[in-house]
DNA sequence: CGTGCCCTTGAAGATCTTCAAACGCAGTGG
DNA sequence: CCACTGCGTTTGAAGATCTTCAAGGGCACG
């Protein structure tokens, strides 16, 4: 909870009216897989990760689905859906037990009149949402599954990486179904993918686990360098 | 500029407010095809178009280029550097010529500082481009091309459709190539599916223009609705 | 009338998906 | 303690979709 002080969400605010903010607050914890709102809902509140990780999905008409993103402490969810208020434009599902702050819309247009300086910092966070869709939308649209995939490990080292012996975790449950919503691939093909990149020492991977081994060979078939003294795998 | 007053993005302000905004702005033209400014660059300005058309584009590595989205009279441009303010994500290149306002980050700040209606205006604004970012990246992991390529004029009808006799005009240049920077395919795959729309009588279309003769089945094959009395041509 | 640019069409081929079958680890219950 | 069972994973083979490459057509504009 006090973490949330810290997030950028609230930054610039006196601490009373942090406080004052953070009472307004309906706290609610959700439990692995439950959901703690629904794509096409009626948008009414407001949420912020306090502890846990909520997985942002968006189903297609044939039932395919997408991960847009995965929301961890002090970050938002369903910033949007506060202001163009229709529906909520996704699906947010607990991965473990969760907590979160939900304010409703009513409260939360209230807070923003009492301090403008959160509009400013939700205007901060709305952009970099933005500029990061519109990356990953390029790269869906100009990249091999491959780099997608490497992508897709190099910025969930960024949010969940934790060190271990033999390189750096990804500290949450990923099964090869997951990533392959992440990157618009199929589970059969980041699985192919995986088990080259082992077989290569790039990454020691098993059941929802994976580890980057050598996160410098990561990055550069992300980044398309020339892998140092390696076989190319992408391209 | 009349029109700018009728933008949702100056909605709420009163008539003095909207003035002083206006005046804050700087005007500048941008020829056909040159930028307004480019990716990467460092973002110093907000930009609204008065008159003509912005193409909002990234590049991948490989030069590979994606269309994110047309910016049209009233509507902004780099809504977003204005905050997180690095660089610019996309390069926005006039189609035709066209008109622009622009404002500094340091005007555009003040202007929000003292006209809070205004922040609560572009957080609607981005929302809505979120929301839409985040709807294409969905099409593109979970779609088809000749569904996206359908779903890309359904929505250039409603942001620059015009009745003529023949059925609605998308009234911009549009080439194929265009079409397939904006839905993550090739000049040769787009090709094929309009001459086959056309063969259906669905489209009419010559070089660079585009007129939907039959916008029901070309709404059909973006929502996969059993296309009425048709030879199927999707999925 | 030429020239440039956009468009078309065909054929070959790469990438990725789909489908099928089987493996292996983890937790459960006997 | 062990077998069972469920679920995530692996791997192969076939095939669809889309791209790539090549060649040529046609319209608009100078």
């Amino acid at each position: 909870m006090e973490a949330l002080g810290s997030s950028p969400l609230f930054a610039g605010l006196a601490r009373e009216a942090l406080a004052a903010v953070l009472t307004a607050a309906h706290e609610r914890t959700v439990e692995d897989g439950e959901t703690a709102f629904r794509e096409g809902e009626p948008a009414d509140s407001f949420c912020v990760v306090a502890a846990g990780r909520l997985k942002l999905t968006q189903v297609g008409p044939e039932g395919h689905e997408v991960i847009l993103r995965f929301v961890g402490p002090g970050e938002a969810a369903a910033a949007l859906a506060a202001f163009d208020g229709t529906t909520y434009p996704a699906t947010a599902a607990a991965v473990g037990a969760t907590q979160v702050l939900v304010w409703s819309r009513a409260e939360l247009q209230a807070l923003l009149g009492r301090h403008p300086v959160l509009a400013l910092n939700l205007l901060r966070l709305l952009s970099e949402r933005l500029r990061e869709v519109q990356e990953r939308f390029r790269e869906l649209a100009t990249e091999r599954v491959a780099r997608r995939i490497a992508r897709a490990l190099v910025r969930l080292v960024r949010q969940a990486g934790r060190k271990v012996e033999e390189g750096v975790l990804i500290d949450m449950p990923l099964s090869r179904q997951t990533l392959a919503e992440m990157t618009g691939a199929t589970l059969f093909t980041v699985s192919r993918t995986l088990s080259e990149w082992e077989a290569q020492g790039i990454i020691r991977s098993g059941r929802e686990r994976v580890v980057i081994a050598r996160p410098h060979a990561l990055v550069a078939i992300a980044e398309d360098l020339p892998p140092a003294g390696e076989v190319k795998s992408s391209k």
